[in-house]
DNA sequence: GTAGTATTCGAACGAACGTTCGATAACTAA
DNA sequence: TTAGTTATCGAACGTTCGTTCGAATACTAC
């Protein structure tokens, strides 16, 4: 057993480094399918040299998804205490939150997503207790809603999964340049989990006025 | 070029019998974690064996991604030709029948969605067409739907990849001793995307009802 | 039986893989 | 300047990869 190495500032913003290329090299060409060697390549260091910063191509994973779900946990937690307390009001910001998280790192989400199964323990174990987080945080928000409402038929589970579902497929299809950006895209999901395609009845912008409740509520 | 080899019909079924086990061991590992030596031995077919019946590894999962789409495009079809002339009726059939194949063929459509982008020309071509396809049918359904509901602020691209997104997203989570079925799936996922969370707002079976329209309607 | 085709496989190929080693260079603290 | 740590890398290790080859076996038609 080791002391901790000690690190200078510079090895840490060289290990972020690596860790931003290896990112693009499993967005692109798949964990498995990616080689320690294409990482060096983009990174610009030896094949040898990665190995002083990390000890396996496993941890690169894991470094990468640890970092992507813990930044978006906490970017979540910070925005949820600024919200007010409607149940709608709060499901709406988890899905902002999360659509402009995945948008702005899209390749570390895809990474996230994609490569959900490619951890082996004790990696695995580690990751999958932050997605059962946040799986916890959005099953409470929809749980809330559904208390709300009176919702006794909804199977709170497949809801969110569903949720979900629609948020995460995003990375195989969104084109930047022609779909709806973060913002416009979780108005559009919200209004489907929230209301279905009738959501979209009257205007484009009909999502501004349901903002603090339900339009068609009687 | 060589003539077509002349095959007696057990060599079809051992091609048949070899798909499976390579569905089942890419459903297993990932295409590009899985070996052509995963796939001899799961199917008891020496190595060199398998390279009488398929020409490449990659072969093998474009024959596998192939038959799984067309199969699916095939009964959808069936289906529909049955079916009324209701949008909705329509679009809730497209859906149940989705998601019957889906659950009955977990692992060919898991790696149909999860190794989408591990094909290379000119592969990736033919089944890219074959998706084409299929969300272009779907893309009609929502298109028709729109029209009768006069949904002018629907996105419909948005609106179909989100149900896909419900749709495929399932083999990340769904677990048959738990979770619903796939006609109890399909309805709680049709009655998601037409009315949202507040299609469950009176009873579980209200979807019943709501079979030939939609029951908030004015 | 015999000829010819269809099927099977042990053994090996070269390439690529993740990882390690030992030496060297760069830096820091005295 | 020196001693000690931090950082870097060329070269190689052993393994696994997809694929091929040539010989052997099973089958079919005559």
């Amino acid at each position: 057993m080791a002391t901790a190495v000690q690190r200078r500032p510079a090895t840490t913003q060289k290990l972020d480094h690596i860790l931003a290329c290896a990112t693009r090299v499993f967005y692109d060409k798949g964990y498995e399918g990616a080689s320690i060697r294409d990482i060096a390549q983009r990174s610009r260091v030896s094949l040898a040299g990665l190995y002083y910063y990390v000890e396996s191509k496993e941890e690169l994973l894991y470094l990468i998804q640890k970092h992507a779900f813990t930044t978006l946990i906490a970017r979540l937690e910070e925005q949820l205490e600024r919200a007010g307390t409607s149940p709608e009001a709060r499901l709406r910001l988890f899905i902002r939150t999360h659509l402009e998280y995945f948008l702005q790192n899209r390749e570390a989400m895809k990474v996230l997503s994609h490569e959900a199964e490619s951890l082996r323990p004790p990696f695995a174990g580690e990751v999958a207790e932050l997605k059962r987080a946040y799986y916890r945080r959005a099953r409470n928000l929809v749980e809330d809603l559904k208390q709300e409402r009176g919702l006794k038929g909804l199977n709170t589970r497949v809801a969110v999964l569903s949720l979900f579902g629609m948020m995460n497929w995003i990375y195989t299809w969104h084109n930047p340049g022609r779909d709806p950006n973060a913002d416009a895209l979780a108005e559009h999901i919200a209004g489907l989990f929230l209301d279905g395609v009738g959501a979209a009845t009257n205007s484009t912008h009909r999502h501004k006025a349901s903002r603090n409740g339900r339009p068609r509520a009687g």
